[in-house]
DNA sequence: ATCCCGAGGG
DNA sequence: CCCTCTGGAT
């Protein structure tokens, strides 16, 4: 079992306790930034945000919502026109069709809306554990796992709180190490600490509160 | 060149 | 497991 600089054991409770406490101090309003006012949004949002910064994201929707109003706009949308609707936030072909076909899924088995259980959620075309956890847990206030996107990947394995590859399996590392109330304020803290600070290129140590805590500190 | 709040297919 | 899909920022 290795330790951090601090002498505490790596994925033991207290540092884990340590991490999580130090992000709520650092980062105390911090929130899911993707730009949203209904379930529908979100959806949409998050389905554009493979890839992508979410200031891409908020600026695309911004206009795409008001053109868009529900599930059967998106479903019956011109392929070519939504294609360039969604064009800077990368993937667009692929990401147009997708939500082409999961608003025609919404039609097709839950009268338009976005449903509120997981079970439910990953059952549409195009949305996995990590976007059902962002509805989840921002549009509806039910928190069923741990969201797992770029940055939770990245920070999780430099705390040394999993060595996996596979993102369900860093989600099931993540669930039994980290307390259920802080699953979703904790996994928003690291995203924003994961841009702020522990990037992916070229990570702040030198300046990062965590690093006594951290079992991958660089130096310089 | 490398990365960005992914999912699905091979 | 790995790869692909894509544009924009750095």
């Amino acid at each position: 079992m290795s330790t951090v600089s601090s002498g505490v054991a790596v994925g033991s409770p207290e540092q884990v306790q340590f991490i999580v406490d130090e992000l709520y101090r650092l980062y105390p309003k911090a929130r899911y930034e993707l730009d949203f006012t209904t379930p529908l949004e979100l959806f949409i949002a998050t389905q554009l945000a493979a890839q992508c910064t979410d200031e891409r994201v908020n600026a695309v929707t911004k206009d795409l919502f008001k053109k868009y109003r529900s599930a059967a706009d998106y479903a019956g949308a011109n392929p070519e026109e939504l294609e360039q609707d969604v064009k800077p936030t990368g993937f667009y072909r692929k990401k147009a069709a997708q939500l082409r076909a999961s608003c025609q899924y919404l039609l097709d088995h839950h009268n338009g809306e976005v449903p509120n259980t997981m079970q439910e959620l990953v059952r549409v075309p195009g949305v996995a554990r990590k976007t059902a956890n962002v509805i989840l847990g921002n549009a509806f206030g039910i928190v069923d796992g741990f969201i797992v996107d770029t940055h939770v990947d990245r920070l999780s394995k430099r705390f040394g709180w999993t060595k996996q590859n596979d993102i369900v399996k860093i989600e099931r590392d993540l669930m039994a190490l980290v307390p259920r109330e802080h699953w979703l304020e904790a996994a928003h803290r690291i995203i924003y600490h994961g841009r702020a600070v522990c990037n992916a290129r070229k990570p702040l140590c030198g300046n990062c509160t965590l690093a006594s805590y951290c079992p991958s500190v660089v130096t310089e």
